[in-house]
DNA sequence: CAACACAATGTAAGCGCTTACAATTGATTC
DNA sequence: GAATCAATTGTAAGCGCTTACATTGTGTTG
């Protein structure tokens, strides 16, 4: 004996209109197949009713519901959040909702969040970067679940991926800064276990010495998580070293601005006693006094791309194609020539 | 004839344990209904077949789905994500997950969010603020969705909720920069309509001029949307008035940044030639130069608090209570007494 | 007008779980 | 050793949809 529940169900609808489940079902979702006469009328009846379809039913008997899973490191900070967004977007124009989850960074979290997000019937998956446990690879091809890489492009992988090249961008960058005459360069990175862009953006930073016969050596680097505050302690204990560096790089643009708050707080004016640059280009980089010297990452571009390419995958229109997209060196403010 | 998928399912964990189906069911969700023995066998098989209960059937059956939703305005700026990361935090401790979407500001959309994860079994919801359609409310009462209101604190409702005064915060702030000397105000607003926390701040500037005898008319007003951009737009176009204000107070902190560069831009000096406030507290607040006087709103705590209290309705433990949290108001470099 | 094609609708079998209820087991008691 | 009871396990009925297949109705054709 169950209490009469107020929920309407497809039965409710069909018993009211006077037809087969089938055919409500139809009128939901294949209208073509239906009748004028009968559309309007269960229409009609769903309306009455305040009917709204079972999303778990659905799914189950379906095997599709048109919901793509995304799992970032993190929400906290805006790197993701313009990419998110232009991806949420052209997924919502497409018919299609977006699922999205945070790994803090952890692999193991990620792990199970991939698996959360298939066991609720994801249909595609964006993923960041590269890097990752294999069993996630070979799980994901198990359950045949279309998976395309975003934030990185590395040269010679295959899997389905949008992205830039953190190296070139922060080596082209480096360059940049060596051309302004700087020799004491100390790099703020982000963490780099577990982290293909920071550790690309590193590298960047170390073939640029190269590349102009610095010795990488040379460089001060300091590893520290992506937060204004982890950045200005950074920035701190590397200007307590002698001699001090002309210029302090920095793996993002949150760490700049931790750089340049704490700048200001010991005293040093930038760019005239110190330099600092920063990466991603979020408008956090355009506000900070003076204005941050940065690489430009195409985010609204690149979720865009993602999203289309993603769905092309999961309605069989593409294998997952190799996207790599340009960025751009903003010299502002905070960078000058020695 | 359906091709063998190899997912394995419920059944296959249970011809392989040698069990029914019932037992592999209970081993995963009341360990303490099986032996020891049983549980032991049964969760090898379940490692061995890399079984992974498949959300929508469990959600089906159960009628419960461990997950909550919330709908916010917008993940692209930074006013909501440290108070939602809080959220998804407790929830993610005590077992329960994190649906988010965003409305974009948009009542229709909100709306059509709420069915959606509603539909998707949700067992409770977050949303910002009290205003919206009466029968968004009847709809979350016929289903019976326990539903906890933030971001806002009005006297005399009765919804269960989670908030700060928004009006009285804002009132309060007001004074003090009229205590400061400040008789020319300027307020740069977000877009009042459909946003009961902008109005309400809205109204607190008012109330504050009246409560010294202001006429709250003299208040210059620019209403425009949430956005670095749209700040400093608005910042420029209300400097051009004769007589310029003294202090050009604003919604939040993200138009207060706007304003600042853009005084920057128009050679004016923080302080000395305008003062600026913002409201929120959010890190961008430190970060400007000179710091940003601003209203600091506990958001972790907001964002806590909203979990366990709507944690203990889903449960049944509570009928939903009223909590309003305190905020402070940080003086800083960008208010100086005229 | 019988024969047929095609459009519209109906029937019913699952999708992979949970759980009420029934059955079995083994220990305990008298 | 029969009776009792609690602990453990099994049986099977859904949960609310979609969809393959069957059925019905309608207009065309020879």
């Amino acid at each position: 004996m169950t209490p009469p529940s107020n929920i309407p169900t497809l039965d409710d609808v069909a018993r009211a209109a006077g037809v087969s489940t089938a055919t409500v079902s139809r009128c939901l979702n294949e209208k073509q197949k239906v009748s004028e006469k009968t559309l309007r009328r269960v229409m009609k009846t769903v309306d009455d009713l305040g009917y709204t379809p079972n999303f778990n039913a659905r799914a189950m008997a379906a095997k599709r519901t048109h919901t793509i899973g995304a799992i970032i490191p993190t929400m906290d900070n805006a790197i993701f959040a313009r990419g998110m967004q232009a991806f949420q977007e052209t997924l919502h124009d497409k018919g299609y909702n977006l699922l999205v989850s945070s790994s803090a960074y952890q692999p193991e979290l990620e792990a199970e969040q991939v698996r959360a997000l298939v066991a609720r019937g994801a249909d595609g998956l964006l993923l960041i970067g590269y890097e990752r446990d294999p069993d996630v690879y070979g799980f994901l091809e198990r359950r045949n679940i279309p998976t395309i890489l975003a934030w990185n492009s590395i040269d010679g992988t295959d899997h389905a991926s949008v992205g830039f090249d953190n190296c070139a961008s922060m080596k082209q960058l480096t360059e940049q800064v060596i051309t302004m005459g700087h020799k004491r360069i100390a790099y703020i990175s982000g963490i780099v276990d577990g982290n293909d862009r920071a550790e690309g953006r590193l590298r960047g930073v170390r073939m640029g010495l190269a590349a102009h016969g610095v010795d990488p050596n040379t460089l001060t680097v300091v590893e520290t998580a992506y937060e204004i505050e982890t950045g200005a302690r950074a920035f701190r204990s590397i200007m307590q070293a002698e001699p001090q560096p002309t210029v302090v790089m920095c793996g993002n643009d949150v760490l700049a601005a931790g750089a340049m708050t704490q700048a200001k707080e010991l005293g040093l004016r930038v760019p005239e006693d110190v330099s600092i640059t920063g990466f991603d280009g979020i408008e956090l980089a355009s506000v900070l006094q003076p204005s941050l010297t940065t690489v430009h990452v195409p985010h609204r571009e690149m979720g865009r791309i993602a999203a289309e390419e993603l769905i092309d995958m999961v309605e069989k229109r593409s294998t997952g194609a190799f996207r790599r997209l340009d960025v751009k060196i903003e010299l502002r403010g905070s960078l000058a020539p020695i």
